[in-house]
RNA sequence: GGGCCUGUAGCUCAGGUGGUUAGAGCGCGGUCCUGAUAAGACCGAGGCCUCUGGUUCGAGUCCAGACAGGCCCA
């Protein structure tokens, strides 16, 4: 027996009681180690922050992770799945913040590092029950118990031997980096924060002349002439930041653009010359072009300093430069842009490489020097006693009017635009160049592009799409953050001499500060208490302040989640390079980047063969999911409802991996409806009946029908499919063709099966029918484990496990079906989908001549379209007959007698052939005798349409009804009715009728599908005639032992109805 | 401003290598079937396949451009 099934299916609770299967019975760990003599599957779980809580978007990517490793176990490989922590970082920091009420780093170091950071490490554990309880119920198997922490010490003693190995490489270097930065909190912000706080501004606009040095030459004649006149020749230049011109090196020209030498007045009344783009001329000085020239003829020329520093410095200074983009599209054919602009200012960009990104990309390429009259708090430093000291907004007028005083200002007015504010505290912010370190990736770009080739990526534009092109723009990566919780950088600079060093384990730290050091707390601020004796002097070296960008202690995972290389090597060899890894498609310059280049720079190959780019999850409008927009929907209000199984099935199914997604309950319950409850009742109907026939597998049944042969077929095709779409990371498509196999077993094979399982004679069709279903529903739910593993847990347990003892404990300790080749009868397969189309065909006709299928009809004519069709139509007739309630089936080959032709071309094979003239001969088997036409076709001759040959292979011939017969046509098949109606097929339809009825009072009355009954009928004289002439038929149909006309006894349930308007009352007693 | 992706029925999605009648599910109106089914079948309403050009005998499909949305980066 097998344990009954309620058709009722309760997911979340079915999913609960396997949760505790699972874990009572150490499930998970045993699929592992049933397979650790298997090939390695490896998984790198991509860690998770658990500073807050999970939303659907998380569980997206879990599903998708759980799914291969479960299937590759089934397989046979061993999948290990270690989890791990993502736990540093500036989002945690701001957190702590947050709650403690800080509001910049003095404010952190005044509260003290030590603390801060305790704090921080408290509360990226802070959701971790919420994390652990959404991964359990999801039933994502991976291991927590020894999961990696990026805050562990060993975690990063691993990113300190990898920057060891960078620097020896020489990869390692600082330099500026110009970020935008709040001078109130101290510190940088992300583009991300940046974006947060945008807002109007009201700045000044000023105008000022730049003095050329007298006496420079020029490829444009009319300036060298006015270089050597006594006249003063100056650069407009315009800009909204006068704080930044004290910072001022170089000015920067369009050199293809037009410049006009403009004759003008000074401050001081006298004539002088000015120089500025010539299509600004108009809008900002007027005046009389004396000539025009290209901004190349400008480039070199000399002016002086407006605000001359204390030293001279280093580089050449105050010159004219290009402004050619300098980064961006590296492709070596295309030209660099220039980023000055001619829609507004002059044409002539002040560069103060310390305080903008261009400035100091172009002040790279330029050899330009950094000079910096700004502090970290924003305030001008040793620039004129006048404004030293002030806020850089503060200093702006004072700048003006120093300016003016010295008749350089041509211009001042007010300029509105937006610009950004610190989300915190609104102050504006600046922008600032800071020393950083970097890592010369762009040293490796072609490594890094060779070994992306060699990666698969689902969905496969990814690759060269927007993750090729970011490694093809690919600039140095700036990982080291002023801040306090993170990996320490290991770098160590020398008081005494400047040099420095870096160290790359814990050892070299003991052994060069000559201290124990097995208890330290690698993070700040204990990590810095540590100073060593430095290589070239022996001077005190400190470690420098920063710490790494969490990212990189995610990319370190493969090498630091086993603390190689200092232990674990043997497992670190196994592990890497991982099988499979899936994230968000917002990790393509975060995880994905990252793992690659690290593993790139350290061992020259990818870390990942095959990965899995997440579309994102919107909301029911269409915008993405995240915690600031407030429009997460919780996992548990789905989870709870429809289950997992259900979200698990939509995630898979509903669309590609890589699209977005619209995400909504009801959705989810489409899905449940449509695809599990299908299958569940399936599932059901046969617990139902294989307990009341007392039916257990074991045997093999001798004689299988042809619709058991089908679907076995159909089940091994889909087999095939599903494990050939799963080896290349498809779920999607391998869920869908279970679904439609799904859907073909309960809608045909069991719909037409029904009455096998009802027949009282155990026989050998009988056997064949529950030995059919059954391997059926056993191959599905070994289909559906990783996908659906409740679901397929449940179905497992009661159809296999309550009758073999001796069998796997588990549908997840099993092996994955392998398709047998034999069972795939293709000829089968389309001879049973011509049937499903006649049927379809066939209620189409009834519908149409409003004749339900309960009334039997003598003829169903079909008009095949190939001599093969025929011979199938009449082995698989009894399917279509007894599916259509009809008596006989009938070929028609000369569909003429029936039906009207009509002809349509068909292009395929026309199109090639007459190029042109397809149209015309389109238009002349319009007007041709069709039912001619056909014979001749009939007979293998052609007909001449339109001055050409035209056989029975370059036409469609479909037909339409005439009266008497009710027809439906589809793709050249032709089915039709007739309609007329003998009184024995009206009588037998309301017997039909009345089984109908009584059926349906057995359930009404809630008698059980075995329970024998007495049935009593008082009915008109033509109904009660009917009654009695199929009064076996009916008795049979309803499992009456005794059936006879009558009025109700006591006790019976009883209904009346009416049948072609009359009137029958039936009385049903249980017995 | 740049890159990538997506635009097909009210909603969610299919529509190799171009073929003239663009499909499915949900939802809606109707009919039917059913002693597994919260299911299913059939009919119907519902489509300038985002738009504009181009290539072609023929374009949802190929090309160019535009528009809209999404994401990433400036």
């Amino acid at each position: 027996m097998f344990r009954d099934v309620n058709s009722r299916a309760k997911f979340p609770e079915l999913e609960t009681r396997i949760l505790d299967f699972w874990k009572q019975h150490d499930i998970f760990a045993k699929s592992v180690a049933q397979r650790r003599d298997g090939p390695e599957f490896v998984f790198y779980e991509g860690p998770p922050t658990a500073n807050g809580r999970p939303g659907v978007h998380h569980v997206l990517a879990r599903v998708f992770k759980d799914l291969f490793p479960r299937y590759k176990t089934m397989k046979g490989y061993r999948a290990e799945r270690k989890g791990g922590w993502d736990t540093h970082g500036l989002p945690v920091e701001l957190e702590v913040e947050k709650e403690l009420g800080l509001t910049s780093k003095r404010d952190i170091e005044a509260f003290g590092v030590a603390e801060f950071n305790a704090r921080c490490k408290e509360s990226v554990f802070r959701y971790v029950q919420d994390w652990e309880k959404m991964t359990d119920r999801i039933g994502f198997w991976i291991d927590m118990t020894d999961p990696y922490v990026t805050f562990h010490n060993s975690y990063i003693e691993s990113c300190w031997w990898i920057l060891k190995q960078l620097w020896d490489s020489g990869l390692i270097y600082r330099d500026y980096k110009v970020t935008p930065h709040c001078p109130r909190c101290g510190t940088s912000l992300s583009s991300h924060e940046v974006a947060l706080g945008y807002d109007e501004a009201d700045d000044p606009s000023v105008y000022v002349r730049f003095r050329l040095l007298p006496g420079q030459t020029s490829p444009a004649a009319a300036l060298t002439d006015a270089l050597a006149s006594d006249r003063p020749v100056s650069l407009l230049v315009w800009t909204t930041t006068p704080w930044t011109l004290p910072a001022n090196v170089a000015t920067a020209v369009n050199r293809s653009a037009a410049y006009a030498l403009v004759e003008s007045v000074g401050a001081d009344g006298q004539p002088e010359y000015l120089v500025l783009a010539a299509a600004r001329v108009e809008a900002v000085t007027g005046g009389r072009v004396l000539a025009t020239f290209p901004g190349a003829d400008l480039l070199g020329l000399r002016y002086a300093p407006l605000f001359p520093p204390a030293s001279e410095p280093d580089q050449p200074a105050w010159r004219v430069v290009a402004g050619d983009m300098v980064s961006g599209p590296a492709l070596d054919d295309e030209p660099a842009k220039p980023f000055v602009s001619l829609d507004d200012g002059t044409g002539i960009v002040h560069l103060a490489p310390a305080y903008g990104a261009i400035d100091l990309e172009v002040g790279r390429a330029e050899n330009l020097p950094l000079i910096h009259t700004v502090d970290l708090k924003g305030e001008v430093t040793g620039v004129d006693p006048a404004f030293d000291g002030r806020f850089v907004k503060d200093a702006d007028p004072l700048i003006i009017d120093r300016l003016r005083e010295r008749g350089v200002l041509y211009r001042s007015e007010r300029y509105r635009h937006r610009y950004p504010f610190c989300w915190r505290c609104s102050t504006p912010l600046i922008y600032y160049a800071k020393a950083s370190w970097y890592i010369r990736t762009t040293a490796r770009k072609a490594e890094l592009l060779k070994n992306n080739s060699q990666i698969n990526w689902y969905p496969e534009h990814i690759k060269e799409g927007r993750f090729g092109n970011w490694l093809a723009n690919n600039i140095d990566w700036a990982f080291s953050r002023e801040r306090y919780w993170g990996t320490p950088i290991p770098i160590y600079l020398c008081d005494s001499c400047g040099a420095y060093d870096c160290l790359g384990s814990l050892r070299e730290l003991e052994e060069r500060s000559g201290r124990d050091l097995k208890d330290l707390d690698l993070h700040r601020p204990y990590v810095d208490e540590v100073t060593i004796a430095c290589a070239s002097c022996g001077g005190t070296a400190r470690r420098v302040p920063e710490v790494c960008d969490a990212w990189f202690d995610s990319g370190a995972m493969p090498v630091a989640q086993w603390h190689y290389p200092f232990e674990n090597e043997e497992t670190f060899r196994k592990k890497f390079p991982a099988d499979f890894i899936c994230e968000g498609i917002d990790q393509t310059r975060g995880w994905f980047y990252t793992l690659l280049a690290e593993s790139t720079l350290l061992f020259d190959e990818p870390c990942y063969r095959n990965v899995i780019c997440l579309g994102l999850i919107l909301d029911g409008k269409g915008e993405k999911m995240s915690k600031s927009r407030g429009n997460v929907v919780d996992p548990w209000s789905v989870l709870n409802v429809q289950g997992a199984d259900a979200l698990r099935w939509y995630l898979y199914t509903a669309a590609p991996p890589g699209n977005a997604r619209r995400f909504s309950a009801e959705l989810v319950d489409e899905s449940l409806r449509k695809f599990l409850l299908t299958l569940w009742n399936t599932y059901a109907f046969f617990v139902t009946y294989a307990n009341l026939d007392g039916w257990t597998p074991g045997s093999e049944p001798g004689q299988r029908s042809d619709l058991d042969r089908w679907v076995l077929a159909e089940l091994h095709r889909t087999v095939q499919t599903v494990t050939e779409r799963l080896d290349h990371y498809d779920p999607t498509d391998a869920g869908r063709a279970i679904e439609a196999f799904v859907d073909r077993l309960s809608n045909w094979y069991v719909r037409r099966s029904r009455r096998r399982f009802w027949k009282s004679e155990n026989d050998a069709d009988k056997a064949a029918a529950y030995a059919t279903l059954y391997e059926c529903l056993v191959t599905t739910a070994k289909l559906l484990a990783p996908f659906t593993p409740f679901l397929a847990e449940e179905v497992y347990q009661n159809l296999v496990r309550t009758q073999d003892a001796s069998a796997p404990e588990s549908v997840h300790l099993c092996d994955y079906p392998v398709a047998d080749e034999r069972w795939i009868d293709r000829r089968l397969l389309d001879d049973v989908a011509l049937v499903m189309r006649i049927v379809g065909l066939g209620r189409a006709a009834r519908a149409k001549a409003n004749l339900k299928v309960r009334q039997p009809l003598s003829v169903l004519y079909v008009r095949p379209k190939t001599v093969d069709e025929e011979a199938i139509l009449r082995r698989l007739g009894t399917q279509i007959t007894e599916e259509l309630n009809v008596k006989r089936l009938v070929v028609v080959h000369d569909a003429g007698e029936l039906f009207e032709y009509r002809i349509r071309p068909t292009f395929q094979v026309l199109g090639p052939r007459l190029g042109k003239a397809v149209q015309a001969v389109a238009k002349g088997l319009e007007e041709i005798d069709a039912a001619h036409a056909v014979q001749v076709w009939q007979g293998g001759g052609t007909v001449t349409v339109a001055g050409h040959a035209i056989g029975a292979g370059d036409v469609v011939v479909t037909a339409v009804q005439r009266p008497g017969v009710v027809a439906a046509e589809e793709d050249g098949y032709v089915v039709g009715i007739a309609t007329d109606l003998t009184p024995d097929l009206i009588a037998e339809g309301q017997a039909r009728e009345i089984v109908h009825l009584i059926q349906t009072m057995r359930r009404n009355a809630g008698f059980e599908i075995a329970d024998r009954i007495e049935t009593v009928i008082a009915a008109s004289p033509a109904l009660a005639a009917v009654v009695d002439r199929f009064a076996e038929y009916i008795a049979g149909e309803t499992l009456s032992v005794q059936l006879g006309p009558g009025e109700a006894t006591d006790g019976a349930y009883r209904e009346t109805h009416t049948i072609d308007g009359e009137t029958i009352t039936i009385a049903v007693r249980r017995v």
